[in-house]
DNA sequence: AGAGAATCCGAACCGACGTTCGGAATGTTA
DNA sequence: TAACATTCCGAACGTCGGTTCGGATTCTCT
């Protein structure tokens, strides 16, 4: 007899007693992931998933109530993941004695590198908040709360802008940077644009752009290369 | 005995011979249109779009081959649509004696009205483009000739433009623009956004960010609101 | 009016997919 | 090893949606 028992917070994951139960289940999530962000989630069919995974179709109503539950369960993996990955990007401590300069081209380039991970699944993860509000709010949380840190970042350095209103202007350069990124990661969108540059010349025209707009001073030799200093900020993975 | 003639050109749909015919027609196009765009496509069926037409599902196959020839059918009917109103917009005559400003400010404002029609369905062909990479190309050359448009236009002003590398700093602009347009007009990408200001100091800040990265001259009285003589350019839809 | 074509109807068919369930296989405990 | 729980299997079931098809209805032309 088996204990009914589903993680409610979890949203119907089960929790398993044996280790083989933990295997199987990963393997479920890792196959899940691989097809949604392959094929799309209502492309991909429990036994899809199961075959992938090299188990069973009950194998899969065993560990998950059904199949949005594994949905949840990628989502919620891999929102945990994110988050604490931008947690870990706009500590101010990391990027103490940076420009304001410096934090933009970090954006930037962190922003390639890691919108280049798991690009199918955040897709699908889209897909799924098209119907499911409740995605939505959260991922949007998610993306806002980033947004948020890095403005932080800035407005810590105001005196370095010139623009007459900050508080205005730094959300705005955020928002117009990560539209971009968006539009440069998602491979659909990318063939909606006209912009064939490498990611060098993106950045660097990012950079201009916003250096402009923000009225930062010009650069001298002293203020340049101020990267944080602890563990180096992802680089932008080369054009090749 | 019906004659079973599809057109090919338009992806197997049929060409009717009685006037009730193109009625149908009409309305079929027009339910699968509002159902796609409300529900997206996935998500509705053959037997919707019949009941919203007023028809069986019957009269549907007597019209398209498949449910796909349907959507072909539709993007076509779009895309058509798109290009005249593009090719009005972009026609350099309707600009003579605009500035770079005057050009900017009317493509913001421009993308912001038209981009707000149709919402849902263009937000459907979008999906459909995710699969089918035909339909991606045919969009993705649309907006592109759009962009190139619009790039034109700013290019034979160069004279304004202070900005060391105007064919570089030109589509860059644009893309820079049109991404912030599609996060601002897709109504689940605008979860993914700091910036919740209206419309006015929107295109306002886009104005703002233009004019310093192409390093333009600042404005002087009587180069102010030059907008194009004949028909208005379409105005923003004010914020309420 | 009437014959033949065009148009439309909708029940029936069919495959795909989510889900269930009884039992087999595997692990655990005594 | 015996008893019991956990985990897994996969055939079977029900639903849903795209498609078909034979016949009813409407139109056109003479």
């Amino acid at each position: 007899m088996v204990k009914n028992r589903w993680i409610s917070d979890l949203h119907w994951v089960r929790e398993g007693q044996q280790s083989r139960s933990q295997k199987t289940q990963q393997s479920l999530l890792d196959a899940a992931e691989a097809l949604f962000s392959e094929q799309g989630i209502k492309a991909t069919s429990v036994a899809d998933v199961a075959r992938r995974a090299g188990c069973s179709v009950g194998a899969v109503y065993h560990h998950f109530r059904d199949k949005t539950a594994l949905l949840y369960a990628l989502v919620e993996r891999m929102t945990e993941e994110m988050r604490e990955t931008t947690k870990r990007a706009v500590d101010p401590r990391r990027w103490e004695g940076a420009t304001v300069r410096d934090i933009i081209q970090g954006y930037v380039e962190f922003s390639l590198a890691s919108g280049r991970m798991r690009p199918g699944f955040k897709h699908a993860a889209l897909e799924l908040s098209r119907d499911d509000p409740q995605v939505r709010d959260h991922l949007g949380e998610l993306k806002a709360d980033a947004s948020r840190g890095v403005a932080r970042l800035l407005l810590d350095r105001r005196s370095e802008i010139g623009h007459p209103d900050p508080e205005t202007a730094v959300p705005f350069v955020i928002d117009q940077l990560s539209s971009m990124l968006k539009m440069r990661l998602d491979p659909v969108l990318t063939k909606m644009t006209i912009n064939e540059h490498s990611d060098d010349t993106f950045a660097q025209e990012c950079l201009r752009s916003v250096t402009s707009y923000l009225e930062l001073e010009p650069v001298t030799s002293e203020s340049e290369s101020k990267h944080p200093t602890g563990a180096a900020a992802p680089r932008a993975v080369k054009a090749s």
